[in-house]
DNA sequence: AAAACCGATTGCATTTTGCAATTAGTTTAA
DNA sequence: TTAAACTAATTGCAAAATGCAATCGGTTTT
């Protein structure tokens, strides 16, 4: 798709307007996910050519990045880069939404109080956890 | 669809997650439009069957309700309800994603500036005036 | 009465998705 | 050391969604 128009909601959508990208981000930032095979076994049962297909998006378009294990040759682990981390917000008030809006369990409603209740201050300090995460 | 998962992303994705139907709601909230003409008329160029499906499906799932105008039989007034217009923060922080990653102009730069400072309270005033909308 | 406008719908080609099987290389276990 | 299990993918194919242009029936305007 190229692009249909400047508007900053437009060229989010065009990047991650699908059913699938954010999840991908979401595991990671919220279910401590980083590879393949953990994508692949969350619990929406994203198909593996979906996956592959997002995951290249997302590093070419430098939302994320690769980085093999040195002990493991073969294991790939997957980590937002700064572009990546800063979907937060976005994920966080999707959730927020449906929190509101949706039917969702106690549990995932008490965790996204939290994560709103924590506002500005936990938003930065999950940052720098995963900024830590991209130098290491 | 089927309910992939209760995660409270996921519900989301599974409404909104698409490369449309968010941008009929930015249309209504931030450039003051409410028909099927206006609609169509947009930048992004919606093709009319599109449009169509995701107007129906904003309406089943509470999203919107239509209006017609009294003095005009034919004519639809689109009105978010309060569950659309709580996506408004959602739509916030992807224009501020855009605005910092993307290639954004100087003036929709601005625009999601101002929108982000406003705060909780500027927030709070555009939903106010939705509502006032809705139940005219 | 004709033209223009309204919210759609239709048909059809293209693209994307969903699903299952399979692959080539790597690490683990017997 | 060799077989089994695990890694990140890729392939082939059916089904669904999207994109596009033409068209529709009703309504308002001229």
């Amino acid at each position: 798709m190229g692009r249909r128009s400047t508007c900053p909601i437009n060229q989010g959508l065009e990047l991650f307007g699908d059913k699938w990208t954010l999840l991908i981000i979401r595991d990671i930032l919220f279910n401590r996910k980083s590879t393949y095979r953990d994508f692949l076994q969350s619990e929406e049962k994203i198909a593996s050519n979906i996956l592959s297909d997002r995951l290249s998006m997302l590093e070419r378009e430098g939302i994320l990045i690769k980085k093999s294990d040195a002990a493991h040759k073969q294991k790939i682990i997957y980590t937002l880069t700064e572009k990546g981390i800063d979907l937060l917000p976005v994920l966080i008030e999707v959730g927020v939404w449906s929190a509101k809006h949706g039917i969702v369990n106690a549990h995932d409603k008490l965790h996204v109080k939290e994560l709103k209740a924590g506002g500005e201050n936990l938003k930065k300090q999950i940052r720098k956890e995963f900024l830590s995460k991209l130098k290491a």
